[in-house]
DNA sequence: AGACTCACG
DNA sequence: ACGTACGTGAGTCTC
């Protein structure tokens, strides 16, 4: 007998479930029936919500799609707050603050407790750019306020000068721990308000990040649902379903169980939170690298980077001009018929190459609804009608005008006149980090045509000058390290071109003798044995037979025979534990390594292997980010970290410093492992970003 | 909302 | 016989 769906034995449960794949939903229900007496209610039976959440989370790793969706029906059904849920929820206290005296009764508990959570509440999703209209505040289980200072309404309310007066000793109090969800919107929207935050101590985000299966349902409504049965409500129920235009016209009785109820749930997560990271063995990663990480990155985000808007129109001339001309030549290629055609429609664009042309498909589109008329396929075609090259220059160039040069200004922050990008921690599978709202990791780095141009508007402020620190070849480093090849560990410690290295035993060539080609494949494979590479993917790639990449790589696994033992050993222990995890303890759950589809199994593999080496990369770069900007704080530097893109930092340093901070950069980001094979750092100095590009 | 395409590491 | 590279975010079109 088993009162939780997670005590039933993962074994049996499958199995049963395999046994009706078609319809698992029902197996579900009928197993579990097994384990209790009959004629028991839902609820009875533990199908009350948190027990849906465990579910879906349990069955997450058997990889059963319809059985997952079948469970979110029911979450959403079953959503409703049942009545013993709601019983324990109305003793919950929300109370909104609206005079001085409570508020000051507020700052007495917190001062008492020496803890709280703290949640925002804004007129919109740009921590930086919207207005702060309440702060709610929780310093025990049971009981939490709401102090509403923005909003529109005839109720009376504090302002926000005395809100802040009030809160500022407390939130600069260092000895008064400060817990948060998403710690940095918050940090950046206390900031707008001139609220300063010492002594911030837990982000149950990051935190859940690390410890909960489902790594990307983490939002705080999810969380409550999964850890304490309690729905929460949405924001789309608050202010959507009410037609309000944002929060700040939310009456506040509702308001307040919206807001108060985040920072409440909030504090009592960390407790449970705090254990899952010790049970997980997660504590060390999260204390020595994502915890402090938040803090590193909300001073990049608020430091933000300036964009040149002048330099960047004149290049929105040139390019719109060569747009108009290629438009121009593409519709008169294209015949009479088709002047009205949209070149930015890929149905559009099939159609003119393959009926109105007539030339050949080459594939598939990736859900093989169409077929393709990606760069690769233009590239192919180019060879065979003009209209194909033009289509890939236009695109080339629509790309930059719209996704760059147009959208990059929409982001300057009026206050500050920069662009403040946000990076996530908690967005990306191998534990790398993202950028978005712009996303500067992925401006052009291409150094022919235009595209290099835009890194170019990209300046730092007067006195500065950029600084550019890259891990080369990063993740081979890991790749070496990792599997212990002795070759690989060799040719690193040699200083040889390790991708002339390879090409030299691929070829058994004398290093010396590699010609450019060759040096160019064993890179090519090099990288490749990073992704799990297959022989048709390097055929592919390469341009070459199947067969022949398959010889390539039989030639690089004999030389680098402990390369291909440490991908099985990765195999193996991911088939052990479900998971695998970097060499901090990053952990990604691959629950398709047990997949007997071979297309899928292997691409389990190669995500298996993808991951630890990525994953470990990014373990190092985040280490060496909070290192450097710690030690340019001791050293009381004028020189900040601006940009994160992967291996590479972009600093910006006081032109009287540079050479300094250029010599701690190194010393620090190489000096986070001491091993075999040391940490490449190779830097750079520009004027701007182009001229840190390589 | 999903598909397609393409920018980056 | 099968048919794919690893990880993202964003703009555009289509339904």
């Amino acid at each position: 007998m088993y009162d939780r769906i997670d005590e039933v034995p993962k074994e049996r449960t499958r199995a049963a479930l395999l046994a009706n794949k078609d319809n698992a939903f029902l197996s579900l229900k009928l197993f579990l029936l097994q384990y209790h007496p009959s004629n028991l209610s839902k609820e009875q039976l533990g199908f009350h919500r948190a027990s849906w959440a465990k579910a879906r989370s349990f069955f997450a790793d058997l990889d059963f799609k319809s059985l997952i969706k079948e469970i979110d029906q029911e979450l959403a059904i079953a959503g409703g707050v049942t009545p013993s849920v709601a019983k324990k929820m109305a003793q919950y206290e929300f109370i909104t603050v609206t005079t001085p005296e409570q508020l000051a009764e507020v700052c007495r508990l917190i001062k008492d407790k020496k803890a709280v959570a703290i949640d925002t509440e804004t007129t919109g999703l740009d921590a930086m750019m919207s207005q702060c209209v309440g702060i709610s505040l929780c310093v025990e289980a049971g009981k939490a306020f709401y102090v509403p200072f923005g909003h529109i309404t005839i109720e009376p309310q504090l302002s926000e000068q005395e809100v802040v007066s009030a809160l500022a000793p407390v939130f600069a109090d260092e000895s008064i721990k400060k817990y948060f969800h998403n710690a940095k919107f918050d940090l950046h929207v206390l900031k707008t308000i001139g609220l300063d935050v010492k002594g911030f101590d837990f982000d149950t985000l990051v935190a859940a990040s690390l410890t909960v299966k489902e790594w990307q349902r983490i939002g705080l409504k999810y969380l409550s649902e999964y850890f304490f049965d309690e729905p929460m409500l949405t924001f789309e129920e608050v202010v959507k379903q009410n037609k309000y235009k944002n929060f700040s016209y939310v009456p506040f009785e509702l308001a307040t169980t919206y807001a108060a109820s985040d920072a409440h749930q909030t504090l009592r997560l960390v407790p449970l939170l705090e254990k899952e990271l010790k049970q997980e063995k997660m504590q060390e990663l999260y204390d020595a690298i994502e915890f402090p990480l938040v803090g590193v990155l909300f001073k990049m985000e608020q430091a933000g980077i300036y964009l040149d808007v002048n330099q960047l129109h004149a290049l929105n001339v040139r390019v719109t001009q060569e747009i108009k001309s290629l438009e121009a030549q593409i519709l008169m290629l294209a015949g009479e018929k088709q002047q009205l055609i949209n070149l930015n429609s890929p149905r559009q664009i099939e159609q003119l190459l393959f009926v109105e042309l007539g030339l050949p498909p080459q594939k598939k589109s990736a859900k093989g609804t169409s077929y393709s008329t990606d760069s690769e396929v233009l590239e192919a075609l180019s060879a065979l009608h003009p209209v194909p090259g033009l289509i890939l220059k236009y695109r080339e160039l629509f790309k930059l005008k719209s996704t760059y040069i147009d959208a990059l200004p929409t982001y300057i922050n009026p206050k500050t006149g920069c662009i403040h990008t946000t990076y996530s921690q908690t967005a990306v599978a191998t534990g790398r980090l993202s950028s978005f709202d712009p996303n500067l990791q992925n401006i052009p780095a291409d150094s022919s045509g235009y595209g290099i141009e835009i890194r170019a508007a990209f300046k730092p402020k007067p006195g500065h000058i950029f600084l550019s620190a890259d891990y080369s070849q990063i993740e081979l480093r890991v790749l070496a390290q990792l599997s212990g090849d002795v070759n690989l560990i060799n040719a690193f410690l040699a200083g040889h071109d390790i991708h002339a290295e390879t090409a030299s035993k691929l070829f058994d060539v004398p290093l010396a003798l590699v010609s450019h080609e060759q040096r160019q494949i064993g890179k090519r494979i090099n990288f490749s044995i990073l992704y799990g590479l297959t022989p048709y993917g390097l055929s592919k790639d390469l341009d070459i037979s199947f067969k022949d990449a398959k010889h390539y790589i039989e030639k690089y696994f004999a030389q680098y025979p402990g390369v291909q033992a440490w991908m099985e050993k990765i195999i193996i222990d991911c088939k052990h534990t479900g998971y695998v995890k970097t060499l901090w303890g990053h952990r990604r759950w691959v629950p398709t390594i047990y997949e007997k589809n071979r297309v899928m199994y292997e691409e389990a593999r190669r995500i298996a292997i993808n991951t630890v080496a990525q994953g470990t990369a990014a373990d190092i770069m985040k280490i060496g980010m909070i290192a450097l900007d710690k030690e340019l704080v001791k050293r009381g530097l004028d020189a900040y970290l601006v940009l994160q893109i992967h291996d590479e930092l972009l600093i910006s340093v006081h032109e009287s410093q540079k050479e300094q901070v250029e010599e701690i950069t190194k010393e620090i980001l190489q000096s986070v492992v001491s091993w075999q094979i040391p940490l490449g750092v190779t830097t750079r100095f520009g004027t701007d970003w182009k001229e840190v590009t390589k």
